[in-house]
RNA sequence: GCCUGGGUGGCGGAAUUGGUAGACGCGUCGGACUCAAAAUCCGAUGUUGGCGACAACGUGCGGGUUCGAGUCCCGCCCCAGGUACCA
């Protein structure tokens, strides 16, 4: 074998790191630790897609790259393996769900496998093994016993198709996220966690994270913390007040009716008979509609309830009507309507003709309706002329002078919809003894999922848990009684809200986690995954981390230190012609316009004219993007063929070389070629080219330049690695290899350092390399070559000089007068291209940065 | 609408505190090797003008600050993601 043989490379390597259990997690606690981790995948039947590789690539470069620098590393995997897919499977084919996860697993484990990801595979955990779930059962306990959890009737998003309950955020636009079956509202009973007594330390331990901006920021507007007031507003003629939570107090004033969520309880006792018909017509049409319906219709509707509310500040008497654009779960479920200074009430007074008085005067060019900026206050009373912050305080502080009310916060987050009517899911460690609930004890632990004859829900809409019939009749472990077991199971998110916690101790059997390894490996120092846990998942965790706090299990307030979400990979650029009735037209007429063909066309069928592509040598313009990876688009790639044809370590130095890991960005198998060449070329630089492997390396001395290019790539390598640069640090890691081939041949020590540098990225070559030269032992936990500032020194600095910010020269200037304003200066007006712009003009100012340039600037004589 | 990001050659991208725009890779063109091809190697490659050294222009658009702006400020346009009657 005289040329790089990928696949033979790869092998050998991944069998010896298995058998060796190179990556094994150190027990001591001597050193300093880095957990570093992954978003654990689902183990779907359609196997790993190239973006899995690109985040775990990621992760894998940082966890070798630590372990040379002496850092005990935790660097573990696992499968997120409960799921609605193994149970559809299931219903159609009667295949246990663990059957088909078992295999999927088995795939997924491989592919990882083959991909040299540095995971110690003794750590990995299962959320759907009895033995992880047990510790599930045993969190959800100790919310149960916190009073965290509790049972509700909830109007819910009940999806017929799937079968179950579906969380708020599994819900889009109306539709199922997972398949995309409608979804109806129904009320059903159903586990809920108090999330929402968690919302403000959910809110203010985001400053101190190390995540994207963007990703915070998310979290805030879902916890959506408003700070406001409630106002108490008598009914005219009832003992009743309605209660309404407002953030502008200070208009109050303004406030000229009043509107109650269609599903508020005082819509009924208040409703006149004139208007009874009406009004209950309008509560059950709302009751009935879905969520997308009530979104679809974007004209206000409302019905006037016949009753008046008295505003506190004034006695005046106000309409109070019902209307669905108020939310029954937000704030108190009725609002005071402001229409001059909100947008909502000012269409909703418009089209009911209901009065309209400002409050805030708004500046004098303005035209629009509702106004909701700055201000000072008009038609108020004692606030007349504050400006919004201080009536706000004024009017608070006369409210609760007054009884009436006082200052509130409130948030957007709801309760967690925890339960599911699904089979493959965490069972609830509750039983049902007398029509109560009540928790299982601790040893009862875990309550192992029942074999049923059937995955779907029962006929009388029973989760399909109810089927086990001998499993569901229980007797209750205290008393003896007799007892029915919970038949609802967690969602997917109760498994991977803690499996951080388990890679720590994955055999412990006295909690979740292990004491002191925790306290030696908590926080995550590093968490990377995709942009779409942004909210769900990565809130839960932190809640139930929380919890655990609280409890005393953990040590830290927050799970995750730093955050890195990786960008998605879009199928290879294509471009696109558009025909209309047989005729060629261009990308920008073929919007919106019915049966138009797409037709494909290949990079050499266009040119770019201007800012957008045409048809060679037409004014056509063509359409020129790249889009999401699927299946029915057929532009899926496939890690299997990208590494059977060119390895793994291609495959994973392509992901990193594309552009920045948090960037989207298209696939170029070009692009692949391009880094298999550089393997190539490394491996050469080794080898040399003749038949016979002959080692091109020799025992010398490097000189000085050799050294100086070799520190140049120490230096970049590893200020990229740490700032997760991985396309410029691979880009340097090319320009030593470029810069070494002029070499006659390459001294060892220098061959040795670079093999090094490459290892993180492209491991398997990099084994082998270092076992050419020598090595009887894996690279694995070789020392991180040294940057030597000394060898990066030049004789000579470089200066490009401009007159008049244009460069017009360079100069080399010896590097011991390099700092020295007047050698340089004078030396940059000598020289015959700068005396050509001097001339007939006069220098007015001399620029000069030490190391950077010099700049003179002249004005004409 | 609102909240985040982002817009740089034919393409992916680089430029770390304002200091030589286009590193590195892909593609393209030319050459070497070869009977030929592949592979490999060498060279060129932002646009325009010129035989030429060279010059002008150039980081989405329009202004501004500065000796100097891809980078900072003001006003727009476009793209991607998130969110949407949250009072």
């Amino acid at each position: 074998m005289s040329s790089y043989d990928p696949s033979a490379v790869e092998t050998r390597w991944q069998q010896y790191w298995k058998e060796n259990k190179t990556f094994k997690t150190p027990e001591d606690h001597d050193k300093p630790k880095y957990y570093i981790l992954d978003m654990f995948p689902y183990p779907s039947g359609s196997g790993l897609h190239v973006g899995h590789p690109e985040g775990y690539t990621a992760t894998d470069i940082l966890a070798r790259y630590k372990r040379m620098k002496g850092f005990n590393v935790l660097h573990p995997i696992g499968w997120d393996a409960f799921g609605l897919p193994a149970e559809q499977y299931a219903i159609k084919t009667g295949t246990h769900p663990r059957e088909t996860t078992e295999k999927n697993i088995n795939r997924f484990r491989e592919q990882l496998q083959m991909l040299g990801f540095s995971y110690d595979w003794d750590r990995e955990v299962n959320t759907t093994d009895p033995d992880y779930y047990k510790w599930t059962q045993w969190i959800f306990l100790q919310l149960y016993n916190k009073g965290l959890a509790y049972e509700d009737e909830v109007p819910v998003n009940w999806c017929p198709e799937l079968g179950t309950v579906l969380a708020n955020e599994e819900v889009i636009d109306g539709k199922s996220e997972v398949g995309g079956f409608p979804v109806i509202r129904k009320p059903m009973r159903q586990w809920v966690l108090k999330i929402t007594e968690y919302a403000e330390r959910l809110l203010d331990d985001l400053d101190d994270l190390e995540w994207p901006d963007s990703t915070k920021e998310m979290q805030r507007n879902w916890i959506g913390k408003s700070i406001g007031a409630e106002i108490d507003f008598q009914i005219k003629e009832y003992d009743d007040k309605i209660r309404v939570f407002t953030t502008r107090p200070d208009t109050i004033f303004g406030a000229t009716y009043m509107v109650l969520a269609p599903e508020h309880h005082l819509v009924n006792k208040i409703t006149t008979d004139e208007q009874r018909k009406e009004i209950d017509q309008y509560v059950e049409e709302a009751a009935n509609k879905s969520d997308l319906e009530r979104q679809e219709v974007k004209n206000k509707t409302g019905v006037f309830t016949g009753a008046y509310a008295i505003n506190p500040v004034n006695g005046k008497e106000i309409p109070i009507w019902v209307a669905d654009y108020v939310l029954a779960h937000y704030g108190t479920g009725a609002i005071m309507a402001v229409p001059a200074q909100d947008e909502r009430d000012w269409e909703f007074a418009e089209k009911f003709d209901l009065p309209i008085i400002r409050t805030v005067q708004p500046p004098e060019d303005f035209d629009g309706t509702a106004y909701t900026g700055e201000g000072p206050a008009i038609n108020s009373d004692f606030l007349n002329g504050m400006e919004i912050a201080e009536a706000k305080e004024k009017i608070t502080a006369w409210l609760e002078e007054n009884g009436v009310g006082k200052k509130s916060v409130n948030f957007k987050l709801r309760d967690w919809l925890f339960s599911r009517q699904r089979y493959w899911g965490e069972p609830f460690p509750i039983i049902h003894v007398d029509g109560k609930h009540k928790p299982l004890p601790e040893s009862e632990l875990p309550v192992t999922l029942p074999e049923v004859d059937d995955f779907q829900p029962t006929k009388s809409g029973e989760p399909p848990l109810a089927r086990a019939k001998d499993w569901v009749k229980t007797t209750d472990p205290e008393t003896g009684k007799e007892a029915i077991r919970e038949t609802n199971t967690m969602p997917q998110w109760a498994g991977s809200c803690w499996y951080y916690l388990r890679y720590i101790s994955p055999e412990f059997d006295g909690g979740p986690v292990e004491e002191n390894e925790e306290k030696y490996w908590m926080p995550v120092d590093l968490y990377v995954g995709g942009a779409e846990h942004s909210v769900l998942h990565l809130l839960y965790a932190r809640f139930w981390h929380k919890v655990l706090y609280d409890c005393g299990v953990v040590s830290t307030k927050e799970p995750f230190k730093k955050l890195v979400h990786q960008g998605m990979i879009l199928g290879e650029m294509e471009y696109t012609a558009f025909e209309k009735d047989g005729k060629t037209i261009s990308a920008d007429d073929a919007e919106g316009l019915d049966e138009v063909l797409r037709i494909p066309l290949s990079e050499s069928d266009v040119e770019k004219r201007g800012d957008r592509f045409v048809m060679k040598g037409t004014e056509i313009t063509v359409e020129a993007r790249a889009h999401k990876m699927s299946k029915s688009r057929g532009n899926v790639i496939n890690p299997d063929d990208v590494v059977d044809q060119y390895g793994a370590d291609s495959l994973r130095l392509y992901e990193m070389f594309m552009g920045p890991l948090e960037q989207v960005k298209p696939w170029s198998t070009k692009g692949v070629e391009g880094v298999n060449r550089f393997l190539n070329r490394s491996w050469r630089l080794f080898l040399g080219e003749g038949e016979v492997e002959q080692l091109n390396i020799t025992d010398v001395e490097p000189t000085l330049d050799q050294l100086k290019t070799l520190h140049e790539a120490i230096k970049k390598v590893t200020e990229d690695i740490e700032a997760m640069r991985f396309n410029t640090a691979i880009s340097a890691l090319m320009i030593f290899v470029n810069e070494a081939n002029q070499w006659d041949s390459v001294p060892k020590s220098i061959a040795e350092a670079y093999v090094l540098l490459l290892s993180p990225f492209a491991p398997h070559i990099a084994e082998e390399l270092w076992s050419k030269l020598g090595h009887k032992e894996s690279l694995a936990y070789a020392e991180w070559p040294e940057l030597n500032e000394e060898y990066l020194k030049s004789d000579t600095i470089d200066y490009p000089v401009q007159v008049n910010g244009k460069v017009r020269e360079q100069i080399q200037v010896p590097a011991d007068k390099a700092k020295d304003k007047e050698f340089v200066i004078g030396l940059a007006k000598q020289q015959e291209k700068v005396q050509k712009y001097l001339d007939g003009s006069t220098i007015v100012k001399e620029i000069f940065v030490p190391g950077r340039i010099v700049n003179l600037v002249v004005k004409p004589n």
